[in-house]
DNA sequence: TCTGGGGTCCTTTCACCC
DNA sequence: TCTGGGGTGAAAGGACCC
């Protein structure tokens, strides 16, 4: 779901356009979460829908068009956006029906090419270059995956065709909702040019805040600075980009396989807590998680970060990289109490507290080497025991004991 | 107005080694 | 013995994405 404020004109099917050279799409659902909360409650339709929790501290996860005319997007704070729009309906985000329609919508993608790039669980990249003999021009297989998806899942969605994965996705953008764009080749100069710089990929606040201290407003300004000038001024790496990416250049190819890098769990709590005890059992609780979705995946990480955030929202991380990578959860959950005792955070109230494990790499590659008179815990063997619970009876079946409610040590609260 | 949870990538700093 | 510099890896922070 898209952060950025939207930019699109409304209905917009260029089906004529030359699409020749055109192999990329990017295919956008429309309001994703609250289309699919739509289908169960149709007497909603054309009214204003937040999907976000409508308790506690959280932020807008989606809203239907009428909900957006009004001022609220993606990521702003519920309490404000019941302010600014206190008759629409909220609805608590049920994650399951999305990923059961993202699962059918990428079979969709993947009867017609399997050069599918999944970017979330409504959008994805889609080299088509190969199915044109059967299938026809980009235009044409683009109009039948809005077609197919309709159909099968009654929900909307945009698709962006173009020579480039940031053009597509930038068409996607402007033909929204149910839209499709052809921005043809020798046109892409024309297109990007009038966009302001934030239109573009990894252009969020604070770099377009920078850009205009130096008078870079539009797509085209930016164009125009000397590729030196916004090195210095954004760093080597972004600067680069932008500049490329501001004349049309981007050979990153659909990809349709990333490996995983890390992967984390964190969790904000209701009030802010300043009991280290009540910290622990999160990260407790978090590390179960977390080496639970390391071993699911065949990973084993090296790396354990952990994040913690203050009442006034400040951030800091910790991290440490272990002798021999992991996937136990008691190792990452030691590590992270060691970092938490580190931090000198322990009686400061934190709104946030995360754990994260990083520098994966295939569980192949965690062949423990026993040192002399050590011998193997057991613990990764219970986990997977505990894993194997799981699977069969559900995610209640097993937890740690300090987890369980109503154990002395909680009673105090 | 008060900010979720899952990530990736980049930059800077520092320690360490050669 | 002292100094400097390059390379590398770890750690920390931050911007950005959906």
């Amino acid at each position: 779901m898209s952060r950025k404020q939207l930019t699109g004109v409304g209905p917009l099917t260029r089906i004529g356009a030359d699409d020749v050279g055109c192999p990329i799409l990017h295919v956008d659902m429309d309001a994703f979460f609250a289309s699919v909360e739509l289908l169960d409650r149709p007497e909603l339709r054309g009214r204003p829908v937040i999907v976000g929790s409508p308790a506690g501290r959280g932020v807008v996860l989606s809203a239907t068009y009428e909900a957006r005319a009004m001022g609220v997007h993606s990521a702003m704070p519920m309490s404000r956006a019941r302010r600014i729009c206190p008759q629409a309906t909220v609805i608590a985000p049920t994650h399951g029906k999305y990923q059961a329609i993202s699962t059918g919508v990428m079979e969709i993608f993947h009867s017609i090419t399997p050069l599918v790039e999944p970017i979330a669980s409504d959008e994805a990249f889609l080299d088509v270059a190969g199915a044109g003999r059967r299938l026809g021009p980009p235009a044409a297989i683009g109009a039948m995956i809005r077609a197919q998806v309709w159909e099968r899942f009654g929900i909307t969605c945009s698709v962006g065709v173009a020579s480039s994965k940031f053009v597509a996705k930038l068409a996607s953008k402007q033909c929204k909702p149910d839209g499709l764009l052809v921005v043809p080749a020798a046109e892409v100069v024309a297109f990007l040019h009038p966009l302001p710089v934030s239109a573009l990929w990894g252009v969020g606040e604070r770099t377009e805040a920078s850009l205009a201290r130096l008078g870079i407003k539009s797509v085209g300004d930016l164009a125009r600075v000397p590729v030196a000038t916004l090195r210095r001024e954004l760093g080597e790496a972004a600067g680069a980009h932008l500049a490329a990416l501001a004349w049309g250049r981007d050979e990153r190819p659909v990809t349709v396989h990333q490996p995983d890098k890390s992967i984390g769990a964190e969790e904000t709590f209701a009030t802010d807590v300043d009991d280290p005890a009540a910290i622990r059992r999160e990260l407790l609780r978090l590390s179960e998680r977390v080496a639970a979705r390391v071993r699911r995946g065949g990973h084993v990480g090296r790396t354990v970060s952990v994040k913690l955030r203050r009442a006034d929202f400040s951030t800091i991380t910790r991290s440490r990289t272990l002798r021999e990578p992991t996937d136990v959860a008691q190792e990452i959950y030691a590590t992270a109490c060691e970092l938490y005792a580190a931090s000198g955070l322990e009686r400061v109230r934190l709104r946030l507290v995360g754990v994260r494990m990083e520098n994966l790499g295939p569980v192949g590659s965690a062949a423990r080497q026993l040192g002399l008179g050590e011998r193997e815990s057991g613990r990764r063997e219970a986990e997977q025991a505990m894993d194997r619970a799981v699977r069969r009876f559900g995610p209640d079946a097993v937890i740690p004991a300090s987890l369980v409610k109503g154990r002395p040590d909680e009673m105090d609260g």
